[in-house]
DNA sequence: AAGTGGTCTAGACCACCTC
DNA sequence: AGGTGGTCTAGACCACTTA
Protein backbone atom coordinates (compact mmCIF):
# COMPACT_ATOMS: atom_id res chain seq x y z
CA UNK A 1 0.00 0.00 0.00
CA UNK A 2 0.97 3.39 -0.83
CA UNK A 3 2.43 6.38 1.78
CA UNK A 4 -0.97 7.26 3.36
CA UNK A 5 -1.75 10.91 3.24
CA UNK A 6 0.36 12.72 6.08
CA UNK A 7 -2.23 13.10 8.79
CA UNK A 8 -3.06 16.85 7.55
CA UNK A 9 -3.20 19.03 11.15
CA UNK A 10 -6.68 20.00 11.92
CA UNK A 11 -6.81 23.42 10.62
CA UNK A 12 -8.14 25.81 13.78
CA UNK A 13 -12.01 26.35 14.03
CA UNK A 14 -11.68 30.12 13.89
CA UNK A 15 -10.13 29.70 11.21
CA UNK A 16 -12.56 27.76 9.50
CA UNK A 17 -15.29 29.95 10.80
CA UNK A 18 -13.75 32.57 9.06
CA UNK A 19 -13.47 31.30 5.96
CA UNK A 20 -17.40 30.36 5.92
CA UNK A 21 -18.40 33.72 7.29
CA UNK A 22 -16.09 35.50 4.73
CA UNK A 23 -17.93 33.45 2.15
CA UNK A 24 -21.23 34.01 3.67
CA UNK A 25 -20.28 37.71 3.68
CA UNK A 26 -20.03 37.39 0.24
CA UNK A 27 -23.07 35.88 -1.30
CA UNK A 28 -25.40 36.66 1.54
CA UNK A 29 -25.10 39.78 3.23
CA UNK A 30 -24.94 43.43 1.96
CA UNK A 31 -23.07 46.68 2.91
CA UNK A 32 -24.69 47.87 6.18
CA UNK A 33 -26.57 44.53 6.84
CA UNK A 34 -26.64 43.36 10.46
CA UNK A 35 -25.08 40.00 11.55
CA UNK A 36 -26.67 37.96 14.13
CA UNK A 37 -25.18 39.15 17.71
CA UNK A 38 -22.27 37.03 18.93
CA UNK A 39 -24.31 34.74 20.89
CA UNK A 40 -26.25 33.63 18.42
CA UNK A 41 -23.94 32.96 16.21
CA UNK A 42 -21.37 30.74 18.49
CA UNK A 43 -24.20 28.81 19.26
CA UNK A 44 -25.29 28.39 15.18
CA UNK A 45 -21.87 26.97 14.83
CA UNK A 46 -21.21 24.83 17.90
CA UNK A 47 -18.47 27.06 19.29
CA UNK A 48 -17.84 29.17 22.44
CA UNK A 49 -18.53 32.47 22.24
CA UNK A 50 -14.27 33.22 22.64
CA UNK A 51 -13.95 31.11 19.49
CA UNK A 52 -16.50 33.04 17.05
CA UNK A 53 -14.87 36.35 18.38
CA UNK A 54 -11.22 34.95 17.38
CA UNK A 55 -13.23 35.15 13.56
CA UNK A 56 -14.79 38.18 13.87
CA UNK A 57 -11.82 39.58 14.94
CA UNK A 58 -10.22 38.59 12.18
CA UNK A 59 -12.73 40.16 9.70
CA UNK A 60 -12.66 43.08 11.41
CA UNK A 61 -9.25 43.53 10.98
CA UNK A 62 -10.06 43.13 7.36
CA UNK A 63 -12.37 45.91 6.79
CA UNK A 64 -15.07 43.70 6.27
CA UNK A 65 -17.43 44.48 9.41
CA UNK A 66 -17.83 46.87 11.99
CA UNK A 67 -18.79 46.16 15.31
CA UNK A 68 -20.52 48.84 18.02
CA UNK A 69 -21.00 48.13 21.09
CA UNK A 70 -24.54 48.35 22.49
CA UNK A 71 -25.57 48.18 18.62
CA UNK A 72 -24.35 45.20 17.11
CA UNK A 73 -21.83 43.86 13.75
CA UNK A 74 -22.52 44.85 10.19
CA UNK A 75 -20.86 43.89 6.69
CA UNK A 76 -18.50 47.31 6.44
CA UNK A 77 -18.63 49.21 3.26
CA UNK A 78 -15.50 49.17 1.12
CA UNK A 79 -12.47 51.25 2.60
CA UNK A 80 -12.05 54.94 1.54
CA UNK A 81 -9.33 55.47 -0.53
CA UNK A 82 -7.55 58.26 0.94
CA UNK A 83 -5.04 60.35 -0.59
CA UNK A 84 -1.72 60.69 0.98
CA UNK A 85 0.37 62.11 -2.50
CA UNK A 86 2.60 65.14 -2.10
CA UNK A 87 -0.44 67.44 -1.47
CA UNK A 88 -0.49 66.54 2.60
CA UNK A 89 -0.08 70.13 3.43
CA UNK A 90 -3.77 71.25 2.53
CA UNK A 91 -6.49 72.32 4.23
CA UNK A 92 -8.20 75.17 4.63
CA UNK A 93 -6.43 78.12 3.15
CA UNK A 94 -4.46 75.84 0.93
CA UNK A 95 -5.29 74.07 -2.06
CA UNK A 96 -8.09 70.77 -2.31
CA UNK A 97 -9.19 70.16 0.81
CA UNK A 98 -10.49 68.04 3.61
CA UNK A 99 -7.92 68.23 6.79
CA UNK A 100 -9.41 70.60 9.20
CA UNK A 101 -7.36 72.46 11.88
CA UNK A 102 -8.02 71.66 15.38
CA UNK A 103 -6.06 73.07 17.59
CA UNK A 104 -2.23 74.01 18.70
CA UNK A 105 -0.54 72.73 21.22
CA UNK A 106 3.35 73.10 22.60
CA UNK A 107 4.13 69.54 23.57
CA UNK A 108 7.33 67.45 23.48
CA UNK A 109 8.57 65.93 20.81
CA UNK A 110 8.78 61.90 20.50
CA UNK A 111 12.63 60.78 20.48
CA UNK A 112 11.66 60.49 16.36
CA UNK A 113 10.65 63.79 15.77
CA UNK A 114 13.02 65.53 17.87
CA UNK A 115 15.78 63.68 16.28
CA UNK A 116 14.51 64.73 12.74
CA UNK A 117 14.30 68.14 13.49
CA UNK A 118 17.63 68.48 15.16
CA UNK A 119 16.15 69.45 18.95
CA UNK A 120 17.04 68.02 21.88
CA UNK A 121 14.66 64.69 22.68
CA UNK A 122 11.51 65.72 24.77
CA UNK A 123 12.19 69.36 23.88
CA UNK A 124 8.30 71.08 23.93
CA UNK A 125 8.01 72.34 20.21
CA UNK A 126 4.60 73.59 18.58
CA UNK A 127 2.20 71.38 17.45
CA UNK A 128 -0.61 71.76 14.96
CA UNK A 129 -4.11 69.30 15.20
CA UNK A 130 -5.71 68.34 12.66
CA UNK A 131 -8.68 66.37 11.48
CA UNK A 132 -9.10 64.56 8.36
CA UNK A 133 -12.85 63.41 7.86
CA UNK A 134 -14.18 61.91 4.42
CA UNK A 135 -18.10 61.44 4.08
CA UNK A 136 -18.43 63.23 7.00
CA UNK A 137 -16.59 60.57 9.34
CA UNK A 138 -13.32 60.90 10.68
CA UNK A 139 -10.50 58.85 9.21
CA UNK A 140 -7.21 60.65 10.45
CA UNK A 141 -5.86 62.70 13.14
CA UNK A 142 -2.08 64.37 12.39
CA UNK A 143 -0.19 66.34 15.26
CA UNK A 144 2.51 68.31 12.76
CA UNK A 145 5.12 69.23 14.53
CA UNK A 146 6.70 72.78 13.68
CA UNK A 147 9.27 74.42 15.28
CA UNK A 148 8.43 78.48 15.24
CA UNK A 149 11.77 79.50 15.55
CA UNK A 150 12.36 77.74 12.19
CA UNK A 151 9.79 79.94 10.29
CA UNK A 152 9.84 83.25 9.66
CA UNK A 153 6.96 85.53 10.46
CA UNK A 154 4.62 85.72 7.20
CA UNK A 155 5.27 89.33 6.32
CA UNK A 156 2.15 90.68 4.61
CA UNK A 157 0.11 88.53 7.38
CA UNK A 158 -0.96 89.85 10.83
CA UNK A 159 0.83 87.90 13.70
CA UNK A 160 -2.19 86.09 15.81
CA UNK A 161 -2.27 88.06 18.65
CA UNK A 162 -1.92 86.19 22.24
CA UNK A 163 -5.73 85.43 22.89
CA UNK A 164 -5.95 83.83 19.44
CA UNK A 165 -7.11 80.81 19.73
CA UNK A 166 -5.86 77.34 19.28
CA UNK A 167 -7.14 77.21 15.77
CA UNK A 168 -5.69 80.52 14.81
CA UNK A 169 -2.56 79.92 16.03
CA UNK A 170 -2.64 76.48 14.02
CA UNK A 171 -3.35 77.83 10.83
CA UNK A 172 -0.91 80.71 10.93
CA UNK A 173 1.89 77.84 11.79
CA UNK A 174 0.63 75.99 8.97
CA UNK A 175 0.39 79.18 6.79
CA UNK A 176 4.18 80.03 7.36
CA UNK A 177 5.24 76.32 6.83
CA UNK A 178 3.52 76.40 3.46
CA UNK A 179 4.70 79.75 2.66
CA UNK A 180 8.66 78.01 2.90
CA UNK A 181 7.72 76.07 -0.22
CA UNK A 182 9.22 72.58 1.05
CA UNK A 183 10.62 71.25 -1.70
CA UNK A 184 11.29 67.63 -0.32
CA UNK A 185 9.60 64.67 1.46
CA UNK A 186 10.01 61.53 3.09
CA UNK A 187 7.29 59.41 4.38
CA UNK A 188 7.01 56.11 5.88
CA UNK A 189 4.21 53.48 7.10
CA UNK A 190 3.67 51.31 9.45
CA UNK A 191 1.08 49.60 11.96
CA UNK A 192 0.24 50.73 14.80
CA UNK A 193 -2.33 51.20 17.25
CA UNK A 194 -4.62 53.75 18.87
CA UNK A 195 -3.84 55.45 22.12
CA UNK A 196 -6.86 56.45 24.06
CA UNK A 197 -6.26 60.08 22.33
CA UNK A 198 -6.46 59.17 19.03
CA UNK A 199 -9.09 56.74 19.33
CA UNK A 200 -11.64 59.42 21.04
CA UNK A 201 -10.75 61.75 18.17
CA UNK A 202 -11.24 58.83 15.80
CA UNK A 203 -14.16 57.48 17.22
CA UNK A 204 -13.22 54.07 17.69
CA UNK A 205 -11.48 51.80 20.27
CA UNK A 206 -7.89 52.39 22.19
CA UNK A 207 -5.79 50.15 20.74
CA UNK A 208 -7.63 49.75 17.70
CA UNK A 209 -5.24 48.83 14.69
CA UNK A 210 -3.97 52.27 12.67
CA UNK A 211 -2.17 53.23 9.98
CA UNK A 212 1.33 55.43 10.91
CA UNK A 213 2.46 57.76 8.62
CA UNK A 214 5.73 59.87 9.02
CA UNK A 215 6.23 62.44 6.86
CA UNK A 216 9.17 64.69 7.16
CA UNK A 217 9.17 68.16 5.76
CA UNK A 218 12.01 69.70 4.19
CA UNK A 219 13.87 72.49 1.99
CA UNK A 220 17.55 73.02 1.11
CA UNK A 221 18.13 69.37 2.79
CA UNK A 222 17.05 70.91 6.35
CA UNK A 223 13.95 69.30 8.18
CA UNK A 224 11.41 72.18 8.73
CA UNK A 225 8.21 70.31 9.79
CA UNK A 226 7.63 66.51 11.01
CA UNK A 227 4.03 65.49 10.92
CA UNK A 228 2.58 61.93 12.62
CA UNK A 229 -0.43 61.03 10.84
CA UNK A 230 -2.84 58.11 12.41
CA UNK A 231 -5.62 56.76 9.64
CA UNK A 232 -8.33 54.02 10.73
CA UNK A 233 -7.25 51.18 9.79
CA UNK A 234 -10.26 49.59 9.23
CA UNK A 235 -11.74 52.14 6.77
CA UNK A 236 -8.97 53.55 4.99
CA UNK A 237 -7.14 52.39 1.63
CA UNK A 238 -4.02 54.50 1.72
CA UNK A 239 -3.22 55.97 -1.75
CA UNK A 240 0.09 57.52 -3.53
CA UNK A 241 0.86 58.91 -6.54
CA UNK A 242 -2.69 59.73 -8.44
CA UNK A 243 -6.31 59.56 -6.70
CA UNK A 244 -7.47 56.74 -8.87
CA UNK A 245 -5.32 54.19 -7.32
CA UNK A 246 -6.88 50.30 -7.59
CA UNK A 247 -8.77 48.88 -5.70
CA UNK A 248 -7.62 45.51 -3.97
CA UNK A 249 -10.28 43.87 -4.64
CA UNK A 250 -13.08 42.10 -2.26
CA UNK A 251 -12.26 39.49 -0.24
CA UNK A 252 -9.65 37.90 -2.58
CA UNK A 253 -7.08 40.56 -2.51
CA UNK A 254 -7.41 41.60 1.39
CA UNK A 255 -7.13 38.53 3.00
CA UNK A 256 -4.34 37.31 0.77
CA UNK A 257 -3.87 33.93 -0.18
CA UNK B 1 -19.14 71.05 48.22
CA UNK B 2 -18.09 70.79 44.62
CA UNK B 3 -18.87 68.84 42.20
CA UNK B 4 -17.66 65.13 42.54
CA UNK B 5 -14.80 64.22 40.10
CA UNK B 6 -16.44 61.77 37.14
CA UNK B 7 -16.37 58.27 38.72
CA UNK B 8 -13.75 57.99 36.18
CA UNK B 9 -14.48 54.20 34.28
CA UNK B 10 -11.62 51.75 35.45
CA UNK B 11 -9.14 51.20 32.72
CA UNK B 12 -9.34 47.45 31.30
CA UNK B 13 -7.02 45.69 33.27
CA UNK B 14 -4.97 44.75 29.42
CA UNK B 15 -4.64 48.16 28.52
CA UNK B 16 -3.21 48.94 31.80
CA UNK B 17 -0.48 45.96 31.91
CA UNK B 18 0.45 46.75 28.11
CA UNK B 19 1.15 49.94 29.68
CA UNK B 20 3.83 48.51 32.88
CA UNK B 21 5.09 45.93 30.20
CA UNK B 22 5.86 48.64 27.77
CA UNK B 23 7.76 50.63 30.33
CA UNK B 24 9.14 47.76 31.39
CA UNK B 25 10.39 46.75 27.87
CA UNK B 26 11.98 49.93 27.75
CA UNK B 27 14.32 50.22 30.68
CA UNK B 28 14.57 47.25 32.02
CA UNK B 29 15.14 44.62 28.65
CA UNK B 30 17.51 44.64 25.91
CA UNK B 31 16.74 43.73 22.14
CA UNK B 32 16.61 39.97 21.61
CA UNK B 33 16.00 39.33 25.25
CA UNK B 34 13.51 36.85 26.48
CA UNK B 35 10.29 37.51 28.83
CA UNK B 36 9.07 35.22 31.20
CA UNK B 37 6.68 32.59 29.95
CA UNK B 38 3.10 33.57 29.60
CA UNK B 39 1.82 31.39 32.82
CA UNK B 40 4.59 33.16 34.97
CA UNK B 41 3.98 36.67 33.75
CA UNK B 42 0.12 35.96 34.38
CA UNK B 43 0.80 35.15 37.68
CA UNK B 44 3.14 37.89 38.87
CA UNK B 45 0.81 40.78 37.41
CA UNK B 46 -2.25 38.31 39.05
CA UNK B 47 -4.69 38.04 36.06
CA UNK B 48 -5.45 34.93 33.93
CA UNK B 49 -3.40 33.82 31.25
CA UNK B 50 -5.86 35.08 28.17
CA UNK B 51 -5.61 38.93 29.83
CA UNK B 52 -2.17 38.79 29.63
CA UNK B 53 -1.94 37.73 26.19
CA UNK B 54 -4.19 40.53 24.81
CA UNK B 55 -1.81 42.91 26.07
CA UNK B 56 1.09 40.83 25.00
CA UNK B 57 -1.10 40.69 21.29
CA UNK B 58 -1.36 44.20 21.32
CA UNK B 59 2.90 44.88 22.18
CA UNK B 60 3.26 42.26 19.13
CA UNK B 61 1.02 44.08 16.81
CA UNK B 62 3.28 47.40 17.14
CA UNK B 63 6.32 45.37 16.61
CA UNK B 64 7.71 45.83 20.19
CA UNK B 65 8.03 41.39 21.01
CA UNK B 66 7.99 38.62 19.09
CA UNK B 67 6.80 35.21 19.69
CA UNK B 68 7.35 31.81 18.59
CA UNK B 69 5.62 28.45 19.39
CA UNK B 70 7.75 26.59 21.30
CA UNK B 71 10.48 28.89 22.13
CA UNK B 72 8.93 32.00 23.80
CA UNK B 73 8.82 35.91 23.91
CA UNK B 74 11.28 37.96 22.92
CA UNK B 75 12.25 41.70 22.46
CA UNK B 76 11.91 42.61 19.12
CA UNK B 77 14.21 44.36 16.92
CA UNK B 78 13.57 47.66 15.91
CA UNK B 79 11.05 47.30 12.51
CA UNK B 80 13.32 47.57 9.48
CA UNK B 81 12.96 50.22 6.84
CA UNK B 82 11.90 48.98 3.72
CA UNK B 83 11.84 51.55 0.26
CA UNK B 84 8.45 50.99 -2.04
CA UNK B 85 9.75 54.07 -3.64
CA UNK B 86 9.88 53.93 -7.24
CA UNK B 87 12.41 51.46 -7.87
CA UNK B 88 10.34 48.42 -7.32
CA UNK B 89 10.50 46.46 -10.42
CA UNK B 90 14.20 45.71 -8.88
CA UNK B 91 15.82 42.53 -8.69
CA UNK B 92 18.37 40.02 -10.16
CA UNK B 93 18.95 41.70 -13.65
CA UNK B 94 17.74 45.28 -12.27
CA UNK B 95 19.35 47.70 -10.72
CA UNK B 96 19.57 47.80 -6.78
CA UNK B 97 18.36 44.87 -5.29
CA UNK B 98 17.21 42.06 -3.06
CA UNK B 99 13.80 40.73 -4.57
CA UNK B 100 14.24 36.74 -5.55
CA UNK B 101 12.21 35.71 -8.33
CA UNK B 102 11.22 32.26 -6.95
CA UNK B 103 8.62 30.95 -9.95
CA UNK B 104 6.16 31.53 -12.49
CA UNK B 105 2.47 30.36 -12.68
CA UNK B 106 -0.87 30.87 -14.40
CA UNK B 107 -3.39 31.68 -11.86
CA UNK B 108 -6.72 33.46 -12.37
CA UNK B 109 -6.31 37.53 -11.61
CA UNK B 110 -8.04 38.43 -8.62
CA UNK B 111 -10.90 40.63 -9.52
CA UNK B 112 -9.15 44.00 -8.91
CA UNK B 113 -6.44 42.69 -10.80
CA UNK B 114 -8.77 41.86 -13.72
CA UNK B 115 -10.32 44.59 -13.70
CA UNK B 116 -6.84 47.13 -13.53
CA UNK B 117 -5.91 44.57 -16.61
CA UNK B 118 -8.82 44.99 -18.34
CA UNK B 119 -9.48 41.25 -18.08
CA UNK B 120 -12.59 39.38 -17.55
CA UNK B 121 -12.51 38.28 -14.01
CA UNK B 122 -10.79 35.21 -12.79
CA UNK B 123 -9.17 35.29 -16.09
CA UNK B 124 -5.76 33.43 -16.07
CA UNK B 125 -3.23 35.55 -16.31
CA UNK B 126 1.09 34.87 -16.16
CA UNK B 127 1.87 35.93 -12.43
CA UNK B 128 5.67 35.83 -11.15
CA UNK B 129 6.35 35.09 -8.05
CA UNK B 130 8.86 37.43 -5.75
CA UNK B 131 10.54 37.07 -2.09
CA UNK B 132 12.10 40.22 -0.61
CA UNK B 133 14.35 39.53 2.00
CA UNK B 134 16.31 41.67 4.58
CA UNK B 135 19.57 40.34 6.85
CA UNK B 136 18.30 36.53 5.45
CA UNK B 137 14.83 36.99 6.94
CA UNK B 138 11.78 37.00 4.62
CA UNK B 139 10.08 40.29 4.72
CA UNK B 140 7.49 40.84 1.66
CA UNK B 141 6.17 38.45 -1.19
CA UNK B 142 4.65 39.74 -4.49
CA UNK B 143 2.82 38.61 -6.73
CA UNK B 144 3.18 40.31 -10.02
CA UNK B 145 0.20 40.00 -13.23
CA UNK B 146 1.76 40.81 -16.42
CA UNK B 147 -0.04 39.64 -19.14
CA UNK B 148 2.22 38.00 -21.89
CA UNK B 149 -0.27 39.14 -24.57
CA UNK B 150 0.31 43.04 -23.60
CA UNK B 151 4.27 42.10 -23.64
CA UNK B 152 6.58 41.75 -26.86
CA UNK B 153 8.90 39.35 -26.88
CA UNK B 154 12.38 41.16 -26.19
CA UNK B 155 14.40 40.86 -30.18
CA UNK B 156 17.79 40.06 -28.69
CA UNK B 157 16.85 37.93 -25.60
CA UNK B 158 16.05 33.99 -26.18
CA UNK B 159 12.37 32.99 -25.05
CA UNK B 160 12.95 30.52 -23.00
CA UNK B 161 12.43 26.91 -24.08
CA UNK B 162 9.08 24.97 -22.85
CA UNK B 163 10.79 23.01 -19.97
CA UNK B 164 12.36 25.60 -18.52
CA UNK B 165 11.79 26.21 -15.06
CA UNK B 166 9.69 28.93 -13.32
CA UNK B 167 12.18 31.34 -12.11
CA UNK B 168 13.07 30.98 -15.71
CA UNK B 169 10.18 32.33 -16.96
CA UNK B 170 9.46 34.90 -14.58
CA UNK B 171 12.83 36.46 -14.70
CA UNK B 172 11.84 36.81 -18.47
CA UNK B 173 8.26 38.23 -18.10
CA UNK B 174 10.36 40.62 -15.71
CA UNK B 175 12.93 41.49 -18.31
CA UNK B 176 10.12 41.86 -20.96
CA UNK B 177 8.21 44.62 -18.64
CA UNK B 178 11.56 46.80 -17.46
CA UNK B 179 11.66 46.16 -21.38
CA UNK B 180 9.03 48.65 -21.90
CA UNK B 181 9.83 50.88 -19.28
CA UNK B 182 6.44 51.86 -17.76
CA UNK B 183 6.47 55.82 -17.19
CA UNK B 184 3.19 55.46 -14.76
CA UNK B 185 2.52 53.83 -11.24
CA UNK B 186 -0.04 53.70 -8.90
CA UNK B 187 0.46 52.32 -5.36
CA UNK B 188 -1.63 51.66 -2.51
CA UNK B 189 -1.62 50.73 1.19
CA UNK B 190 -3.80 48.81 3.13
CA UNK B 191 -3.98 46.62 6.59
CA UNK B 192 -4.67 42.59 5.69
CA UNK B 193 -4.11 39.06 6.92
CA UNK B 194 -2.08 36.91 5.86
CA UNK B 195 -2.93 33.82 4.25
CA UNK B 196 -2.46 30.15 4.57
CA UNK B 197 0.13 30.41 1.55
CA UNK B 198 1.74 33.79 2.57
CA UNK B 199 2.20 32.84 6.07
CA UNK B 200 4.26 29.91 5.16
CA UNK B 201 6.47 31.89 2.67
CA UNK B 202 6.98 34.91 5.27
CA UNK B 203 7.77 32.30 7.77
CA UNK B 204 4.74 33.48 10.21
CA UNK B 205 1.38 32.11 11.16
CA UNK B 206 -1.88 32.53 9.15
CA UNK B 207 -3.71 35.46 10.00
CA UNK B 208 -0.63 37.19 11.08
CA UNK B 209 -1.08 41.31 9.91
CA UNK B 210 0.05 42.09 6.81
CA UNK B 211 0.48 45.58 4.79
CA UNK B 212 -0.80 45.04 1.21
CA UNK B 213 0.99 46.96 -1.63
CA UNK B 214 -0.95 47.39 -4.76
CA UNK B 215 1.10 48.90 -7.17
CA UNK B 216 -0.55 49.69 -11.33
CA UNK B 217 2.96 49.99 -13.73
CA UNK B 218 1.48 51.74 -16.79
CA UNK B 219 2.92 53.16 -19.80
CA UNK B 220 0.98 55.92 -22.32
CA UNK B 221 -2.16 55.25 -20.15
CA UNK B 222 -2.33 51.28 -20.74
CA UNK B 223 -2.06 49.67 -17.46
CA UNK B 224 0.44 46.87 -17.93
CA UNK B 225 0.47 44.70 -14.98
CA UNK B 226 -0.46 44.72 -11.56
CA UNK B 227 2.00 43.79 -8.48
CA UNK B 228 0.10 42.40 -5.15
CA UNK B 229 2.82 42.64 -2.39
CA UNK B 230 2.52 41.32 0.95
CA UNK B 231 4.79 42.96 3.78
CA UNK B 232 5.13 41.65 7.26
CA UNK B 233 3.52 44.29 9.21
CA UNK B 234 5.30 42.94 12.87
CA UNK B 235 9.05 43.76 11.34
CA UNK B 236 8.55 46.17 8.83
CA UNK B 237 8.30 49.57 8.26
CA UNK B 238 7.54 50.78 4.41
CA UNK B 239 9.40 53.99 3.05
CA UNK B 240 8.77 55.92 -0.38
CA UNK B 241 10.74 58.35 -1.26
CA UNK B 242 14.10 58.49 -0.48
CA UNK B 243 16.03 55.87 1.47
CA UNK B 244 16.61 57.55 4.63
CA UNK B 245 12.70 58.21 5.69
CA UNK B 246 12.61 58.91 9.11
CA UNK B 247 12.12 56.18 12.30
CA UNK B 248 8.79 56.23 14.37
CA UNK B 249 10.73 56.19 17.60
CA UNK B 250 10.27 53.82 20.26
CA UNK B 251 7.05 53.78 21.83
CA UNK B 252 6.08 57.13 21.45
CA UNK B 253 5.39 57.15 18.06
CA UNK B 254 4.37 53.44 17.11
CA UNK B 255 1.75 53.59 19.99
CA UNK B 256 0.26 56.76 19.44
CA UNK B 257 -0.34 58.87 22.34
C1' DA C 1 9.96 14.58 28.75
C1' DA C 2 9.46 19.15 29.67
C1' DG C 3 8.60 23.74 28.36
C1' DT C 4 6.76 27.18 25.25
C1' DG C 5 3.05 29.72 22.87
C1' DG C 6 -1.66 28.71 20.30
C1' DT C 7 -6.42 27.19 20.62
C1' DC C 8 -10.75 26.36 23.00
C1' DT C 9 -14.36 26.13 26.55
C1' DA C 10 -18.32 27.67 29.59
C1' DG C 11 -19.23 30.51 32.13
C1' DA C 12 -19.46 35.67 34.47
C1' DC C 13 -19.77 40.58 34.70
C1' DC C 14 -19.42 45.24 32.62
C1' DA C 15 -20.21 49.39 29.47
C1' DC C 16 -23.03 51.09 26.16
C1' DC C 17 -27.19 51.68 23.44
C1' DT C 18 -32.26 51.51 22.46
C1' DC C 19 -36.89 50.97 23.83
C1' DA D 1 -35.30 46.43 31.09
C1' DG D 2 -33.25 44.08 27.73
C1' DG D 3 -29.99 43.65 24.08
C1' DT D 4 -25.31 44.31 22.21
C1' DG D 5 -20.30 43.88 22.08
C1' DG D 6 -16.03 44.25 25.46
C1' DT D 7 -13.52 42.27 29.34
C1' DC D 8 -12.11 38.61 32.42
C1' DT D 9 -11.63 34.09 34.59
C1' DA D 10 -9.75 29.28 35.51
C1' DG D 11 -9.17 25.87 33.66
C1' DA D 12 -7.99 22.21 29.50
C1' DC D 13 -5.68 20.39 25.54
C1' DC D 14 -2.75 20.89 21.36
C1' DA D 15 1.42 21.96 18.32
C1' DC D 16 5.98 22.93 18.31
C1' DT D 17 10.77 23.11 20.07
C1' DT D 18 14.67 21.73 22.80
C1' DA D 19 17.11 18.63 25.46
Amino acid sequence: MGTPQLAQQPEPKYWHLKTVLSAALDSEFSVGQALPNERALAARFGVARATLRQALDQLELEGRLQRRRGIGTTVAPPRVGVDVGPGALDGPGGPGDAWTTTGWAREPAPPAVAEALGLPRREPVEAVHRLLTSHGLPVATERLFVPAALLPERPGAAAPRPAASGEQRGLDLLGRLRAQGPDGQDRSVELGSAGAAEARRLDQLPGAPVLLVTTRYARAGRVLAVSLATYRADTCRLTFGGGDAPRAGEAAAVSVE
